[in-house]
RNA sequence: CGGGGUGUAGCGCAGCCUGGUUAGCGCACCUGUUUUGGGAACAGGUGGCCGGAGGUUCGAAUCCUCUCACCCCGACCA
C-alpha cells in the first residue's frame, strides 16, 4: 500500500474530547473517528487492526473446536421477554419498533438467539457438545459512554456460547475455552490475568474474566502475594475476621459528638481509629430498608450485598428513609437501639469487633462500648464488603492482598440451565428423557482488546503495535521524493518486498522526512526501512525497531531475509 | 438521572463580561518558488447559517428564554 493513495488523516495536537491514551492514539494515528458519543467510525488503518485481531480470535475458537455462525444484530423482544431480560436489562437495552410496531432490540448479547436457534435445530445428545461463535457488533446504551473504544456503546465482541448433555462436558469446554484465550491474548503479545469474576447480569455459577493489565484499566484486580489467587474487586472473597469474645466490654453508653456525622468526623473527635466503628448504611432492597453494617475503614460491596439479598434492585436509601428507619438524620444511624424492627446485615469484620463505636439513631449522638452478639444480633451475617490492601488472602495462609488494576477483555461464564430452561430449550438424553441443556458462554472484547493493546504498548512518540496486531509490518520511508534515483530504488524496494510478502506500506508522500518519521512513530509500524543518503553513497538500507529504535544497516541483497527474520521474531 | 463545563473554518482556540465597519489567530488545505535525515521558508489564496429556535434592540457571535449535541465527576455496567 502507498501511503499517498491511504486515507490516514494524522492528527498532531491531541484532541480534547479524548482522556485516555488509547483513544487519543488511536483519533491521532488516523485510525478512527466519532460519529456520536460510543459510536466510531474505523479508518482504513483502524480496521485493519481490527481484522488482524479478529483473525487471531477466528483461528483460536476454530482451533478449540467451535463454529462460526452469524446472528442477526436487531433481536425480536418477544425472545428477550422469554428469557425475562426484557424486563431485567434496563435502560441499556436499545430498544426500537418497526414499521408495524413491533418491537426488537439490538443485542447486547446473544443467549437468546442462539439459545432459540438450538432448541429448534438441536435433538439428540449425540449432536451435543456443541459450541457456535459470531464476531457482531453490539451495542449497549452506556449511561457514560467514555474512554474510546474501551467503553463505547456500539462495540464489536466475539460471543461463544457452548451446549452440553452434562456439566463434565460444559467443564471440559469451559477449560478448552480459558486454554484458547490465554492463547490469543499471547498471541497479541499481551500481559495479562485470569481473575474470579462475577457473573453480573449474565448470571450463572462460575466465571473468569481475562484482564490486560494496565494502569488505566477501569477494573481493580486484587491479588495474593503468596498464592495464585486473583479476583474481581467486585467479587474478590474475604477471610472471616477472628471473633473477639468482648467478656469485658462495658455496657453501652450514649456519648454526644455534634456535627459529627461522617467516620473521619467521629474518629478525630473520639481519639479512635476507624477500625473500631459499625459503619451503618440503610439500604432500599427490592423497596424494603435494610440495615446494613461494614467496619469504618471497609467499604460495602454491593454485589455481594445483592447476591446475599438476593435481590434485584439495590441502591442507598434517601435521607427522608433513613430518618424514618433510623429516628435521626444521615450521620448517626446504628445497630442498637433502633426505633423499629428492620433486617439487619452485618459485614464478618462487625462481628469480630469488641468494644465497638457505632450512632445511637439520635441526632448528634453515638454509642460507645458496642459488643456486637450482645447488643445487636443481625438477621445475615455475612462477607459483604470490598477487599482491601494488606487483608488476609482468603485461599491461603500466609498471603495478602495486593491490588492491581486491569481492562476486562475477556470473559467466560458457565451459564448452566438458566438461558436453557427459560427457553425450554431441550434434546433427548441417552434415556430417551428431555432434558435441559448445560450451557458456557465466552467472549471477547475485539475493539477493547485493541484499545488495550495501545494501553499496553505505547511511548511519548506513539503506538508500539505487537507484530501480530500491527496494520503492517514495515513503513519503506524515501526520505526525498525529489530525488528521482531513490524514489527508483524505493519504489524496486516496495515491489520486491509485496512480491516476498511482506506487509508493507510505502510512505512514497512528497512530504518531509519529519513527518514521516513523526507519522511512522505515531502510527506504530513495527519496522521501518529508510531509505535515504546512505542508500546512494554507501549501498546500506537502514531497518530501524519501533520499540527499541534500534537501527541496523543491510544491504540490499539482505533485506528480504532481514525483515522475515524480524517479523517472524 | 444529579453536579460541573463546552459548542465560533477540517483541528486547536481568541472575541462574548462592557452589543456597533467586512468575525480573527495557529495548524491543516489549494497555487507558485525555494526546501527534503526529525512535524520547512516566502508569497498568494480557499474555506464560517458563530450548534439550533425564539426574543430584546436601530443593530446580536456577544444580552434573555427554550432546545440540541458533546465533554468531565458521580450512580450503572459483558
Amino acid at each position: 500500500m502507498r501511503f499517498s493513495q491511504l486515507l490516514c488523516p494524522t492528527v498532531r495536537e491531541t484532541p480534547n474530547d479524548a482522556e485516555v491514551i488509547s483513544h487519543q492514539l488511536m483519533i491521532r494515528a488516523g485510525m478512527i473517528r466519532k460519529v456520536a458519543a460510543g459510536i466510531y467510525s474505523f479508518l482504513p488503518l483502524g480496521y485493519r487492526i481490527i481484522q488482524k485481531f479478529e483473525a487471531i480470535v477466528r483461528e483460536e475458537m476454530n482451533r478449540a473446536g467451535a463454529q462460526e455462525v452469524f446472528l442477526p444484530a436487531v433481536v425480536p423482544a418477544e425472545l428477550w421477554e422469554e428469557s425475562g431480560r426484557w424486563q431485567l436489562y434496563g435502560k441499556e437495552l436499545l430498544r426500537l419498533r418497526d414499521r408495524h410496531n413491533k418491537e426488537f432490540c439490538i443485542g447486547p448479547t446473544h443467549e437468546e438467539v442462539i439459545t432459540d436457534l438450538v432448541r429448534q435445530t438441536v435433538r439428540s445428545y449425540r449432536q451435543l457438545p456443541l459450541s457456535l461463535y459470531q464476531i457482531q457488533t453490539k451495542f449497549r446504551d452506556e449511561i457514560r459512554p467514555r474512554f474510546g473504544l474501551m467503553r463505547g456503546r456500539e462495540f464489536g465482541m466475539k460471543d461463544a456460547y457452548s451446549f452440553h448433555a452434562n456439566w463434565e462436558s460444559l467443564d471440559a469446554t469451559y477449560a478448552a475455552m480459558s486454554r484458547a484465550y490465554e492463547a490469543i491474548f499471547k498471541r497479541c503479545g499481551l500481559d495479562f490475568r485470569i481473575v474470579e469474576a462475577d457473573s453480573g447480569a449474565i448470571g450463572g455459577d462460575s466465571s473468569a474474566e481475562f484482564m490486560v493489565m494496565a494502569a488505566t484499566g477501569e477494573d481493580a484486580i486484587i491479588h495474593c502475594n503468596t498464592c495464585s489467587y486473583a479476583a474481581n474487586l467486585e467479587a474478590a472473597k474475604v477471610r472471616p475476621s477472628p471473633v473477639d469474645s468482648g467478656d469485658k466490654t462495658p455496657a453501652y453508653a450514649s456519648i454526644l459528638t455534634p456535627n459529627a456525622g461522617k467516620i473521619e468526623d467521629v474518629t478525630a473527635f473520639l481519639g479512635r481509629p476507624a477500625e473500631h466503628f459499625i459503619k451503618t448504611l440503610v439500604y432500599m432492597a427490592n423497596e424494603v430498608p435494610v440495615l446494613v453494617l461494614v467496619r469504618g475503614d471497609h467499604t460495602v460491596n454491593e454485589i455481594k450485598l445483592r447476591h446475599v439479598l438476593d435481590c434485584q434492585e439495590l441502591s442507598l436509601a434517601e435521607d427522608e428513609t433513613v430518618k424514618s428507619v433510623t429516628g435521626a438524620p444521615v450521620g448517626f444511624a446504628g445497630p442498637v437501639a433502633l426505633p423499629a424492627a428492620v433486617r439487619i446485615v452485618a459485614d464478618a469484620a462487625v462481628m469480630g469487633l469488641a468494644d465497638a463505636v457505632s450512632g445511637a439513631n439520635q441526632k448528634d449522638t453515638h454509642l460507645t462500648h458496642i459488643q456486637p452478639g450482645r447488643d445487636f444480633v443481625p438477621e445475615i451475617v455475612a462477607d459483604i464488603r470490598d477487599a482491601i490492601v494488606g487483608d488476609a488472602c482468603y485461599h491461603c495462609d500466609s498471603g495478602t492482598y495486593q491490588i492491581l488494576r486491569g481492562i476486562e477483555v475477556g470473559h467466560i461464564f458457565k451459564l448452566g440451565e438458566k438461558y436453557s430452561q427459560a427457553l425450554n430449550a431441550v434434546f433427548l438424553n441417552a434415556e430417551g428423557k428431555e432434558q435441559t441443556f448445560i450451557m458456557g458462554c465466552y467472549g471477547v472484547g475485539i475493539g477493547r482488546t485493541v484499545a488495550a493493546a495501545i494501553e499496553q504498548n505505547h511511548d511519548a512518540d506513539g503506538i508500539i503495535w505487537p507484530m501480530a496486531l500491527a496494520p503492517y509490518h514495515v513503513d519503506v520511508i524515501v526520505l526525498n521524493t525529489k530525488d528521482a534515483d531513490l524514489v527508483a530504488i524505493s519504489d524496486r524496494i516496495y515491489q520486491t518486498l509485496t512480491e516476498n510478502r511482506i506487509e508493507v506500506i510505502y510512505d512514497d508522500r512528497a512530504e518531509s522526512a519529519g513527518i514521516k518519521f513523526k507519522d511512522a512513530e505515531l502510527i506504530g509500524f513495527p519496522i521501518q526501512v529508510i531509505i535515504g543518503k546512505k542508500v546512494k553513497e554507501e549501498g546500506l538500507f537502514e531497518i530501524k525497531l519501533r520499540a527499541t529504535k534500534e537501527v541496523r544497516l543491510v544491504v540490499e541483497a539482505d533485506l528480504v531475509s532481514a525483515l522475515q527474520d524480524l517479523i517472524r521474531n
